[in-house]
DNA sequence: GATTGACATGTAAGAACTTACATGTCACTT
DNA sequence: AAGTGACATGTAAGTTCTTACATGTCAATC
């Protein structure tokens, strides 16, 4: 469902767009909150036709298929984000290896800190990037809370990705202390 | 491989345990970091029996079977601790939710976001309930890091929610002072 | 005129995950 | 003696996601 969303979402905010764009979308704006990948792209949109959500609105050059969003599909989208709540299934590769750390000993584990910090700063560094990039971007149609589409979720990624790199760090001099 | 990684690192930390056992020990410690129910967990017992990584140990009442991990499988659990990067899926419903709020009016947005941070309460007040409860805890062998297993993802954890409730509280008066 | 590379769309096979179905054991209560 | 509920293990069908394969167009360079 949650593909299905993101893509009537970049549909509503940006207009109508390719598989192909949205495809590039993905790995330019949502990337950080949810990823997917054309191959996995290209059937939803398929589905989403049938269902009514999407239609091809023009074909062009090299077979491109220009996709918009339909009302029914608009209502989708507003009913989700309105009373969907996160099912949050908890899947956190670098939380798993915070919790398994302590198996190690103390200079294994302080190597294994000290990847997941540089893994950290590398995608903070990416976010900021996206940040001080965004100021530059248009305002697409349909934000009506005047906030510019995607801000919430890129500040919300920051101050995440920050709060990691300061438990990295805390637990790095934590063990380094004990070593 | 995460799944199989959990599964070793439970067994190291808490010795020779049931399918059964594994579930609950999903359920209790590792569900906040990695989520698995019952029928992910015995396939891939079997899978990982084929491969080495455990054994069946004993057979008990109830057609109880008692899995122990192997000197292969520790070996794999290190290795993949020690040099494998979170490929960092980045799947997050929240962020998501984030991500397409300003598609809708202040109003509606508003609403989400009460939805939203309703839900990280609940969360955090879960977390913390379980940090209470962990110092009753034994700790378990294989600990050499003086730090009690699943507590360097149990504060990551708390540091995580407090961010995203944090970001919540911020949001909706920002743009409570919009609306 | 040939090659390269971005554009553009798909399919296939397999792994991971979810939800529901299905079965049987044992201890304790009524 | 029957019923309940925690114990215990599995399978099946369906969805989602990943990785790799496969094909073809168009523009620009060499």
């Amino acid at each position: 469902m949650s593909l299905r969303m993101a893509l009537l979402g970049l549909l509503t905010a940006y207009g109508p767009a390719s598989g192909y764009d949205l495809a590039k979308s993905f790995e330019r704006s949502v990337a950080h909150v949810w990823q997917a990948g054309h191959s996995q792209i290209y059937p939803e949109l398929a589905k989403m036709t049938a269902d009514g959500l999407v239609t091809v609105e023009a074909e062009g050059a090299r077979g491109r298929k220009i996709y918009a969003i339909t009302p029914e599909g608009g209502a989708e989208l507003r009913a989700w984000l309105i009373s969907h709540d996160p099912t949050g299934p908890a899947r956190n590769e670098v939380a798993l290896q915070a919790f398994l750390l302590p198996l190690l000993d103390p200079g294994e584990a302080l190597a294994v800190l000290e990847r997941l910090r540089a893994y950290t700063e590398r995608k903070l560094a990416e976010l900021e990037a996206l940040h001080a990039v965004k100021h530059a971007s248009p305002v697409p149609e349909g934000a009506t809370t005047g906030v510019r589409f995607g801000n919430l979720a890129l500040d919300l990624g920051i101050r995440q990705t920050r709060t990691t790199l300061a438990w990295a760090n805390d637990t790095i001099a934590a063990i380094g202390r004990r070593a």
